[in-house]
DNA sequence: AGGTATTCACATGAAACTATTCTCTGAGTTAGG
DNA sequence: TAACTCAGAGAATAGTTTCATGTGAATACCTGT
């Protein structure tokens, strides 16, 4: 077995990696320095230092769009934090958007409990007693708990405010520990929405990451190359583009990383020494590439089964049929007749309606609803997909459906 | 011609239902003393 | 009598269905000129 494993193994062994560590290149690494961000540390830092003196540190907001390195801040800053508070500090992390874990208000109940050491069964209870669980943990000790809540936008979107509330609430009533929350969104917005209580309690100081430009992503960039590569493997060049890139999309730092991994990847695998441009090019296909074609995957059947109706109907429309034009009740018929041929329940118009519109949350298609007077108001439909990717995806549902 | 009123084909909302998974509780059962 | 088993009541959640109401503008229908 072992010789067989490395006869067909070696000749990767032996190749010589472009990474000297991949790790450093993922975006959800903490670096031990933080570039460009000490105005935002020094903020978090004095709102959370008076924990260190066993007072509660007052509540704050974090804004800030995608990859300017609020999570890392954050991170970075809690670990600092609780490394010196020894045990009167605790702080818990919790992502918001992770489906399944933290999106609903149990399940998040269910992590900061699972966070504190307390097991609780994911279904079964009813809330209230986790927050009784809850209440009793936290108070069981004098001490003082950072409640990170990131993306709590998606939450709240979910699940409305109540959760926020309860929260305030259960800190007032504490008898030994308080608790202090840190909330992260990245929908500058977000604080609109909110009920006027929770705002003024929960936005008692805000922290705002502004996007990083071009010379502070290429230095960002530079510093994980470093790490990340091996010597000569990135030109300045590629640097550059990598950087100007991201910094097209608002200073996305979380992208310029991934596009930079990806590209050296991509060049391993082709095995050139070197990443060129070529490589950056085919990195920013693939991951957008990669990225709807797993969230299609990800969908469930009868959500694919419209899309495929859509694309089915599409084709068609290219011929000449122009009356066949995708909106939803054309696309609901087709839909009845996949499903029927594919043995699956057909739902109804209503339900497709809401799928229809899912898929144009996801990106995957453009539906605008628009009125055509007498003969009523629907929606417009079109594939929102380069060709190339159009191919791929109809690659994976064809076979699935026709 | 100009102005209303209709009407279509869905959109959009709210509530209720279904199915699944899992806990808790207490009644009934069993086995050991 | 203590330990165990097991059915039933309840919860949380995702995914739907049912019922109800909303809606923008191309047409049909009037109206007075």
């Amino acid at each position: 077995m072992e010789a067989i494993a490395s006869n067909i193994f070696s000749q990767h062994i032996n190749k010589p990696s472009l990474f000297k560590n991949k790790n450093i290149l993922n975006s959800t690494f903490i670096p031990p320095k933080i570039s460009f961000r000490d105005v935002e540390i020094e903020q978090a830092v004095s709102v959370l230092s008076p924990a260190l003196r066993n007072y509660k540190p007052n509540n704050i907001f974090i804004y800030g769009t995608c990859g300017t390195g609020k999570t890392v801040v954050v991170k970075y800053v809690l670990n600092q934090l609780e490394a010196l508070g020894k045990n009167n500090i605790k702080t818990v992390y919790v992502n918001c958007k992770m489906k399944r874990v933290a999106d609903t208000e149990y399940r998040l109940l269910a992590c900061l409990l699972r966070e504190l050491g307390v097991t609780v069964p994911d279904t079964g209870l009813p809330t209230d007693v986790l927050y009784r669980r809850f209440f009793e943990k936290v108070d069981s000790k004098q001490h003082i708990v950072l409640i990170v809540l990131d993306e709590i936008d998606t939450l709240f979107n979910k699940v409305g405010d109540e959760f926020l509330y309860n929260l305030i609430r259960i800190n007032n009533e504490l008898k030994n520990a308080h608790i202090s929350i840190v909330g992260i969104t990245n929908n500058l917005s977000f604080r609109e929405g909110l009920d006027v209580r929770i705002r003024s309690s929960l936005g008692e100081e805000e922290i705002l990451f502004k996007p990083y430009n071009a010379i502070q992503l290429k230095n960002i960039l530079s510093e994980r190359i470093a790490e990340g590569f091996c010597e000569n493997v990135v030109s300045e060049d590629v640097l550059g583009r990598c950087a100007a890139l991201a910094a097209q999309e608002h200073g996305d730092a979380r992208r310029a990383l991934d596009m930079l991994r990806t590209a050296g990847e991509l060049a391993e695998r082709m095995g050139d020494t070197e990443i060129t441009d070529t490589h950056v090019d085919l990195a920013e296909k693939k991951i957008d590439l990669d990225r709807v074609v797993e969230t299609i995957k990800a969908q469930p059947k009868q959500s694919q089964a419209v899309l495929c109706a859509i694309m089915a109907l599409e084709k068609q429309s290219n011929g000449k049929w122009s009356d066949s034009r995708l909106l939803t009740g054309n696309v609901f018929l087709k839909y009845k007749e996949i499903v029927k041929n594919n043995g699956l329940r057909a739902l109804t118009q209503r339900r497709i309606s809401d799928l229809i519109g899912e898929l144009d949350m996801l990106g995957v298609i453009t539906a605008k609803v628009i009125s055509k007077g007498r003969y009523g108001r629907t929606r417009e439909i079109s594939l929102a997909m380069a060709d190339e990717l159009k191919d791929k995806v109809k690659a994976t549902l064809w076979e699935r459906f026709l």
